[in-house]
DNA sequence: GCCAAACTATTAACATGTTAAGTAATATTG
DNA sequence: CAATATTACTTAACATGTTAATAGTTTGGC
């Protein structure tokens, strides 16, 4: 008589979940680039933080959250143990004692440039995979997906 | 001289990471998904856990886990908290003791057709705020990506 | 039928996601 | 300029992500 739903809207199929398409998608890229991050150390998180202040001088914790998709807890913590190995350091900014300045040091960038050659090349095999162009128009797409969808009131 | 990098790999732009290009546009999607997500005491991930329950009969764990995207150890614990609070059961499948079979209860169907309708309604101002085509194309580009991504050897 | 190998789920340990509460510094108001 | 509100970051508590180790079952050789 129906599909088991006896009150109204029908249950939406699984498959068309927009969350799970897009977490599927990414966690197939990230398969790709999860050996690398392992044989140096650094957790996905860490590389994400590291990624952001590269070519970067010193910047503020609250705009590396905005820049890394971090919460700033998450990234309280973060940034703890990416001090305590040496890799940023943290200092408060001068002009306001709140704020908190943070950069990659020179061990941290050795470490970025150490392992940008196994990341280009996963993208390298990705692109050969699905198309250079598709990629491009994916990147474009999913930028217009977050600026439709940002929230007005922010 | 050059862009700071003296050993060869120029580094790739930050924008250009299609971890975070996916990251970024599925979290601004949640954004509109959270709060309903919360007025009805449910997570995340067990919502995608009785979501994918739903209209399916018993579920072995293992095949549970890769509907969701979630690895064992977390589905084990969220199994868990489902089952103390009476959404799901789980019992050994018959013909095999290692085996769990997972199914969703009358008191979690109910939930997901309470939940149901809030999240149509995001979806519906998704579609308008994007448009119905290009969402259903990006569904197509995201199932595409994991295809050709999809590991020759599992 | 017995034993080692393979399989399935769980537990353990540490890192992060998420929300709420706390702390210190700055800005605002009267 | 003192009391208050606001801001920026951190800490706390609980849930999940991730990898390794564990425990119980089943399978395959013999």
């Amino acid at each position: 008589m129906n599909d088991g739903n006896e009150a109204g809207v029908p249950m939406r199929d699984f498959s068309r979940s927009l969350p799970m398409a897009l977490l599927r998608a990414r966690e197939a890229v990230m398969d790709r680039f999860r050996p690398s991050l392992r044989d140096f150390g650094v957790t996905e998180q860490q590389w994400r933080v590291l990624r952001a202040l590269y070519g970067r001088g010193e910047v503020e914790t609250g705009t590396l959250a905005r820049l890394c998709c971090l919460l700033t807890p998450s990234l309280s913590r973060i940034l703890k143990h990416l001090e305590a190995t040496g890799l940023v350091v943290r200092r408060p900014a001068p002009s306001d004692q709140r704020r908190t300045l943070v950069a990659v040091t020179p061990a941290g960038r050795a470490l970025l440039e150490r392992r940008a050659p196994f990341s280009e090349a996963q993208y390298r095999a990705i692109e050969e995979a699905f198309g250079r162009e598709r990629i491009a128009a994916l990147y474009e797409t999913l930028e217009d997906l977050h600026n439709a969808l940002q929230n007005p009131k922010s």
